[in-house]
DNA sequence: CGTCTCCAGGTTTTT
DNA sequence: CCTGGAGACG
């Protein structure tokens, strides 16, 4: 397909796409054609001859590959099977089932979500006889990971956790697990271990890029750069103003680090913002410009001034949701605005509940996107351990989680003497339960070896057939029947409609199985490919294209990297905007909320929304809050309060539904 | 020894 | 609100 360039795109935007060797810095500020970069410049590449498989280029979400891959082939008309666009860890994950071997490991790994690395660390720290109320998983968690990435270290501090620590990498070990560090530290150590496997991947990769380099590690950096040495093709796009994820390593002086490291680098900055208005564009610069350290750009618009900023105070956060439901049905009803254009954004996850029922309440239909939440919910991690143990009987983690969920006999003294002969015979907990299964004599009493002995064949037919590769879906039906997971969820929930509702999410799960083992992109599917899948993966890369006019509903991290016409930004408040909990951090957690406040601002293409109550619920109690601090940055003139607009009523509705019949009858 | 019930306390963001 | 843990009961 003949693609016109020079007229698709600006001189700098070209230049970009046209740099193909060499080392190139792409600073690239929000809205400014970013992703349009990146795909024409794959694009470009395989118009020249270069071939798919020679391209590695990193993105920083499953959804952001999705989408790129998508673009390029609508763009080239081309099958991009080849190509290899994928998140860090997903990388991660194919150097590792290749070389596993190579270092110790199973090609069949767990992989360790936040969940079971908690409940590893929690387990070890009982162990340990350092189990207590003040113990802070999270703080441990972070710590563990900062020990992996070399970007803490053990001092008088925190030294009497490393023992546990060492229990830790010995145990993810026997499990044959990894956490989600090891997916970008393992494989360094690979190439370092073995140049001859680094130089394969040197040899295939002769074209790397890094999207959202802001917001890469140190050491995810590092496994890219020793590819991209080998030839200096390496293109980082980045823009530091909207780094926001330091609590997760990220590091984005590595836009700095990269200056140093290929010298001789080209630089493109792209300042031109063809998203936002000028309005909301000001708003954007003028918080910004608040944040001391950052690389000075200047992102122009040459679009219309647009309308002012729309503020709203409301009673309480049902009123906010209720008002923000008001408006979209009127923007649909009196300005067309379809529902698919609007995004409505929140600092966490939680603040999405009151959105969501008052959206439901509209009968307006609405999509919740981002966040773990689906693949954390209990019923589905439960159904899931049991995919994991079925994959890896090793994995004790996930075996304890199951073990009597539903109940089945197998209680805490059962399970004791269950760790203590796996202890013995130092042996799996699941060999354990084989080797009690399989003796005649009694170790654990006649009821419970019983027990004991139904859950291993259970587990091994499954086993059986999971790994036949045929019918995973079917399969797993068959095993939250047999389970009677459904009966199980009756019982712990008075309501039957909790009850419901929770299988219906298990139903999706079994959905998803199905369609991956359908799909026929995926050229390999076995259950271990799809367990590692969706463990790297948030809720919304389930349900993939769900091309329908739906609201938006996520979290402002979420919505890197998207843009709407018309977004509100709700619960814009003290303590929520920056959060509370990310101030009392370090000192620097300040500016990281507020680059957040400009991501959530330069999401918007037309009209932006700013919502706020007066008081919230928070853990039952109703509390007064203030507005965010933020709002304060943004200029009064552009800002406009918003009175309450005139309700559409359903006389109007009506009228608007009927036209819209004619005009599709 | 296993299960059920009740109660306190807790979640910033995501691969 | 929802989960997990402690304690009572069978």
């Amino acid at each position: 397909m003949q693609i016109n360039y020079q007229e698709l795109l600006n001189p700098n935007q070209l230049k970009a796409v046209q740099t193909l060797t060499g080392p190139l810095l792409l600073l690239a500020g929000a809205g400014s054609g970013k992703t349009r970069v990146i795909t024409y410049r794959i694009a470009y590449m395989l118009n020249k001859y270069i071939a798919q498989k020679s391209i590695l280029a990193v993105t920083f979400t499953n959804k952001a590959a999705r989408e790129m891959s998508k673009r390029i082939h609508e763009i080239t008309a081309k099958r991009v099977s080849q190509l290899t666009m994928c998140t860090f860890h997903a990388f991660g994950v194919k150097i590792l089932r290749e070389w596993s071997k190579k270092m110790g490991y199973k090609t069949d790994f767990t992989i360790y979500d936040q969940t079971d690395k908690h409940a590893l660390i929690r387990e070890l720290a009982v162990e340990r006889g350092l189990y207590s109320e003040s113990l802070d998983l999270y703080s441990l968690s972070d710590l563990f990971s900062g020990i992996k990435h070399e970007r803490a270290s053990w001092d008088e501090h925190n030294l009497m956790y490393e023992q546990l620590y060492n229990d830790y990498q010995q145990h993810l070990r026997a499990y044959q697990a990894f956490d989600f560090d090891d997916l970008i530290v393992l494989p360094i150590k690979l190439f370092n271990d073995h140049p001859d496997i680094l130089d394969k991947y040197q040899t295939r990769f002769r074209y790397v890029l890094i999207d959202e380099f802001q917001d890469t590690s140190i050491k995810q950096y590092e496994l890219i750069k020793l590819i991209a040495r080998a030839h200096n093709n390496i293109c980082v796009v980045g823009d530091d103003d909207q780094s926001i994820y330091s609590w997760r390593g990220a590091h984005y002086e590595n836009l700095f680090q990269f200056e140093k490291d290929f010298p001789g680098f080209t630089e493109i900055k792209l300042e031109q913002n063809y998203r936002s208005s000028k309005t909301i564009l000001l708003a954007a610069n003028s918080v910004i410009a608040n944040n001391q350290k950052r690389k000075q750009k200047i992102l122009w618009s040459g679009l219309k001034p647009g309308e002012p900023i729309s503020l709203y105070q409301a009673a309480d956060e049902r009123a906010e949701a209720e008002y923000i439901a008001r408006t979209i049905r009127s923007l649909a009803i009196r300005q067309g605005i379809t529902y698919d254009n609007i995004g409505i954004l929140v600092r966490t996850n939680h603040l999405t509940r009151p959105l969501e029922e008052a959206l439901l309440n509209a009968n307006i239909p609405y999509l919740v996107s981002g966040g773990q939440s689906f693949f954390n919910r209990k019923e589905i991690k439960d159904i899931v351990s049991y995919l994991k143990v079925i994959a890896n009987p090793d994995d004790n983690i996930n075996l304890l989680r199951i073990i009597n969920i539903p109940r089945r006999g197998i209680g805490k003294q059962a399970i004791i003497s269950l760790l203590e002969l796996a202890e013995k015979e130092s042996c799996s907990l699941y060999s354990a339960m084989s080797i009690t299964a399989n003796n005649k004599q009694a170790m654990l009493n006649k009821k419970t070896t019983e027990a004991v002995k139904e859950f291993v064949t259970f587990t091994e037919h499954y086993r059986e057939h999971m790994f036949t590769k045929k019918k995973l879906s079917s399969h797993l039906r068959s095993l939250t029947d047999h389970i009677d997971y459904f009966a199980y969820l009756m019982l712990q929930h008075k309501k039957e409609a909790v009850a419901r509702r929770k299988y219906l999410n298990i139903e999706s799960l079994i959905n998803s199985i199905g369609e991956y083992e359908d799909d026929p992109d995926n050229l390999d599917p076995s259950l271990f490919d799809y367990l590692n899948r969706i463990t790297l993966s948030s809720r919304d890369d389930l349900k993939e294209d769900e091309i329908s006019q739906k609201v938006n509903l996520m979290t402002v991290h979420a919505a890197k990297g998207l843009e709407f016409e018309i977004v509100f930004i709700a619960a814009c408040e003290q303590n929520i905007f920056p959060h509370s909990r990310s101030l009392s951090d370090n000192g620097s957690a300040d500016e990281e909320e507020r680059r957040l406040f400009y991501v959530a601002l330069t999401r918007a293409k037309n009209k932006l929304f700013i919502t706020y109550a007066a008081s919230r619920r928070k853990m039952g109690e109703i509390v007064e809050v203030l507005a965010s601090p933020f709002l304060e940055e943004i200029p009064q003139e552009i800002i406009e309060f918003a009175k309450e607009e005139e309700i559409v009523d359903n006389e109007e509705a009506g009228r608007y539904f009927d036209q819209l019949k004619k005009r599709l009858s």
